[in-house]
DNA sequence: CATGAATGAGTCTTCATTCAT
DNA sequence: GATGAATGAAGACTCATTCAT
């Protein structure tokens, strides 16, 4: 079940939950402390002592917390996804039942505003996407995320969604896709402030409309 | 002008190119190796002494070649956007005039088939896009898909594409994101087959309608 | 403040200074292991791994107090020299207003019996002369002894120097060439132990006379 | 005799004497290459790859002409010296009998300008004086300078030097070690020009004069 | 003979992880 | 519990030297 809490894979997890005050403090000084050099220095100048440097304090503490260097970064990523899945599920719980067109807007809004509220985090998570345990993370967040969009559009009182699972991965997919293109500058910078616009565009004229392709 | 040619920052690019046979088979065995080491063991594991292992030469035969590790990687990526970059701009080329529906169609096609054509090497590369000079070739691949894009959308018959330049963006960015969602797994595996359906539907009727979200 | 104390350029100064009695230890290991490996090894083959493995440490030890191998050798160069000029400052001093005769025999004397206390050592250091940090070593010191030199020969009771100055440089470098001739080998055994004889003999009488040459 | 001809001891003489036009150009463009790759990039970035790059020869003509890495260094030592020590020889054949004031002036000079000629080589010759054979190639130009100066001391006029053997030995030592400090920047900018000046006083007086030590 | 591609032993250096204090 | 010194495996990279062409 900590797997369940977590999204941690196995190994992946912390060593133990801090009770007392202090370790909460000094976990969550290990936790910041790893986004920030995760961001100024880099994946790979991400070290263990670095971390412990910028956390203030010893190496030795944060192997208290973290069984490895994999679970710290793991960890890091985690608690991303965790509150960005958590808004969006929020957000799409509240939306039930409202027209499509509020879902779309406030669905996006959300999503972009969530994801980019600390771009700098954001940005740097990017680097564990690849490697320990990242994907496994990404993957159960994605599937949480569409579960909770489809929950939505169910809802939807015109009824107008055919298949609200594969719309939902649809939009999951497009909104992520937006923003790393944002956050990792793959976007012209005039486009950037449209981006929420052109993303309900997208997403809205998809889900209201479906005439071309079907017949292909 | 070597870094017009190979789209790789000044320090990134290879050392020298082959111009004997022996030397051609080596570094193309180099090439290779490097995609193959980064599939199977990951980026951390494509080591240099690795990848000139499985290249069958020697570390020394690797550095001839590539002044660094980040070169390496760098080249690899390299070719594989400018194969990208390539096959779009023809393709763009070729549907100058065609109707817009053509045009998505073959576009999205053509881009995705080029994308999935050896999926394990374009899974593997995603591991260089946030380091070794990743980014910069990203951005300078984005460059050119968005101008190719736009410039097939200015040709468009009916004229009912507003801002070519910025739904040349668009297009991209939610190409690649789809395709980057099916390549890493993100995308459950019944969606796998109608990503293209469903790119189409998405990106065809962005273009061909605007209504919503222009009165917001 | 670093600087001024070690006399090591920036970044060639030891990284941190041992506090712990095991890290005393340590660290004075590697130091004495340096000198032994370059004085039976030389240069080229005083690597880090070897200067660790005569140390008795792993050589992550080694690089916790040195930032690299230069800083190590060029460590080693700066102590010899720092006692070197430690000896002849404090020598120069308690000799002010001595008369000339004794001030030469005794400085001629401290100077060498210094250099010679350990020959081994001596001889293995010329060897980062060149290099690592080594001039600007060499020339800081080479400075310090002209100095003391000076400051010394300017309280001769008979004023019979000019120039204290030129006459400390002078002094300086007479004495160190021939130091270094005897060490590397470059003086005929059996000049060895007349050495300081001639020194005084070659230094007494500049000072003590200028006729000819200011009369070319 | 090889060893006898160019003072380089047993395998560190080159390999062949150039006996062909096109080789004896090679040769020496191999020899200017070394001096320039050590002066401009130091010891250990002369390498044999750089060396035969700039002398624009490959690395296996190279190996045609030296053996390895060590006799390409002491050749260029050895012709160092070479030179020098035929220029003093020379000289002191051409001082016999002449009076000592002009003995010691024009000894120095000779071997200062001789020195001084090339100051970059000469500098950067001093990278070799510690290895590569160096040693002992400086140990035997010591040993002809010492024979040639003390032949010239025996046919002063006024037999005043006691022990013209030591008293070469002297000399070539102070002048050396002058040399050196001038060269490495050792010496003080403003006495650069006067060395020449200090050199013989120190020389001379040390000749004419054996008053005090002799009574110590 | 010359060339320069290939070799691979050997360097320096880093860093995750452990453990005596 | 906390500390931070020590470990040592592993990686990037160089370069003297050889040898097929």
């Amino acid at each position: 079940m900590h797997i369940a809490m977590t999204g941690l894979p196995n190994n992946l997890s912390p060593r133990k939950s801090p009770v007392q005050q202090r370790s909460q403090i000094t976990f969550d000084a290990i936790h910041i402390a790893t986004i920030q050099v995760l961001a100024h220095e880099g994946l790979d100048k991400c070290t263990t002592t670095r971390v412990a440097e910028r956390a203030g304090v010893s190496v030795g503490a944060l192997y208290q917390y973290y069984p490895h260097r994999s679970a710290l970064l793991a960890a890091a990523l985690s608690r991303h996804l965790t509150t960005l899945t958590s808004t969006i599920e929020r957000c799409c719980e509240q939306l039930k039942g409202a027209p499509l067109e509020r879902m779309v807007r406030e669905l996006v809004d959300t999503f972009l505003a969530a994801k980019f509220r600390n771009k700098m985090e954001a940005r740097a998570l990017y680097a564990i996407s690849v490697d320990h345990g990242g994907p496994l993370l990404i993957e159960e967040a994605g599937r949480r995320l569409d579960t909770a969009i489809a929950g939505m559009l169910t809802t939807e009182p015109e009824n107008v969604i055919q298949n609200p699972a594969i719309a939902g991965t649809i939009i999951r997919i497009t909104l992520s896709g937006f923003a790393r293109a944002v956050l990792t500058g793959n976007a012209p910078a005039e486009l950037e402030e449209h981006i929420g616009h052109q993303c309900m565009r997208l997403i809205y004229n998809y889900l209201s409309d479906n005439r071309m392709p079907s017949t292909p």
